[in-house]
DNA sequence: ACATTAAGTGATT
DNA sequence: AATCACTTAATGT
């Protein structure tokens, strides 16, 4: 299989054998949700195309955006989850059509011990995880909506490898935790300043935002 | 032409 | 920054 050779420089390669048998290629569609909250975690996967975003939701069903998962990384969620058998935080969604490798919890506890490469990885991509997580706390924290907009705006572009964004004023408040006024008027500033052009459920992006 | 949904805006807290 | 109330504009039937 090809996922192996993409790999071959990651991992030993008595752990990429081990791969080939132990994982499940398994693939979702765009806009799936591939984890809830509440939901115990019963495979680690790995993303090998398309962006699964990662999500908290509150009790009336607010959604935050976290993050979201690249081709060739893990939901950090999943390793401390799934190790304590815990249920999930966090919401998935596939973002668009996605591929993944679907690793069975069971071995996970070996592979911690048998292969460095192993805990690497999973060191690397909690690390990588918590340092954008962080980011984003700031954000918060410091209420500065205009820039988690940006970022926002700036993130969505990156994913698609477009700078036209095709959503709805309603569906970013949705993501950011905010009303549509509020992005309403922060896109209108943005306008404004040239940085963008406002269309009914598309956004284009000028220049380096 | 009409109903529906998205976006813009002023006023208020 | 959030909410309300209302207007205007775009889109679907």
């Amino acid at each position: 299989m090809k996922i192996s050779e993409q790999y071959k420089h990651d991992f030993e390669p008595e752990l990429l054998k081990e791969f080939e048998q132990k994982a499940k290629h398994l693939s979702v569609k765009a806009n799936d949700t591939i984890l809830n909250i509440g939901q115990t975690i019963r495979v680690m996967p790995i993303i090998i195309s398309g962006i699964v975003k990662i999500s908290r939701v509150d009790e009336m069903g607010r959604e935050l955006l976290l993050y979201y998962v690249n081709p060739n990384e893990s939901c950090a969620m999943t390793f401390t989850c799934c190790m304590q058998h815990q249920p999930s935080e966090v919401k998935a969604v596939a973002e668009e059509d996605v591929e993944f490798l679907a690793i069975p919890i069971s071995v996970m506890d070996e592979w911690m011990i048998k292969y460095p490469s192993w805990v690497h990885f999973v060191m690397k991509t909690i690390l990588t995880r918590f340092n954008e997580l962080l980011k984003t706390i700031d954000h918060i924290a410091f209420q500065k909506l205009d820039e988690r907009l940006i970022h926002y705006l700036r993130e969505k572009s990156k994913v698609t490898g477009s700078k036209l964004i095709n959503l709805s004023h309603e569906q970013i408040a949705n993501e950011l935790a905010t009303s549509r006024v509020v992005i309403s008027r922060l896109l209108k500033k943005l306008e404004n300043e040239k940085k963008i052009l406002l269309y009914r459920n598309q956004i284009k992006l000028l220049r380096e935002l």
